[in-house]
DNA sequence: AAAATAAGTTAGTAATAACTAACATTGTGA
DNA sequence: TCACAATGTTAGTTATTACTAACTTATTTT
């Protein structure tokens, strides 16, 4: 279970994306995603195939492994509770969540992205009032 | 106003934090609190010197220039107020919190800690109960 | 089919940030 | 005072991650 590094995550993660979307993955895609340069990629691509996440033959599709597909999962289903949480609760649009919510995937664990999914479950209006303490939050409340 | 890269906002934090206790601070100070080896910390140390935001004399102690103690500040205060937001949110020890924080402040801008921030002010025990929907937390309200 | 374009790869380099081993300086106890 | 311990520094190395320039292979256009 070798962890693997934030920019591998962020690879791995692409090529997920992409493949779930057009059913193969090429450098290009990546490239339109992460936005760095055609060797840096070919350079991660390397070590996932070291690592046999993925596989790709030369001047081919990219193809996650079983074991890389498992993976890439766990790594985007981190990244899109990080994303809903960050959105909700400092008001981001999906854009600005998207990009702290990449950062962040890296640093949090399991305790933490779970407890992340349960604020996000309950969030609502009223929440969000309450969290950032607008004044009349609670005689509203009582006003029922 | 060149930004400081994450690792030299991790040193000179460490050596605020030092000053304000010892009123001097040393490399194996530093060492204490961020656990690297002496040659890393030496490594940096010479960067903050060429950025002007420390002053060392040779096996010297180690002194923020104004300018240091300006950034010092900054980033101290940031990492408060992410330890207090990411304790008080996700029920962390101070331990854990700090090292989520330490990670996080790299990542998160102004915009984000001031909101962390006033959530923070905010905080109380009901403000938990309805985060993480325990359910009875609208009865009890209404109960009152 | 040849030329042009697109896509992918290789080679070489740089920045950041860490490390160990070896050495220098400072401070302290016998 | 002199030896030893503690502290700090230098030199050299490694890993990660990015880059540009130059090259190869594949695809498309004329």
């Amino acid at each position: 279970m070798n962890k693997l590094t934030k920019s591998l995550e962020d690879y791995i993660e692409a090529i997920y994306v992409v493949s779930r979307e057009k059913h193969f993955c090429r450098v290009k895609d990546i490239q339109k995603i992460l936005k760095v340069s055609k060797p840096s990629i070919v350079n991660a691509l390397n070590v996932l195939k070291e690592k046999e996440l993925i596989v790709q033959e030369k001047y081919g599709y990219i193809n996650l492994t079983k074991e890389g597909m498992k993976k890439a999962k766990d790594v985007y289903k981190k990244h899109r509770i990080i994303t809903e949480f960050v959105e909700k609760i400092f008001e981001l649009e999906n854009d600005s969540a998207q990009k702290i919510a990449c950062e962040i995937e890296h640093i949090v664990d399991r305790n933490i992205y779970e407890r992340m999914e349960k604020i996000s479950k309950n969030f609502n209006e009223r929440t969000k009032r309450i969290l950032y303490g607008e004044k009349n939050e609670t005689d509203r409340f009582k006003g029922r």
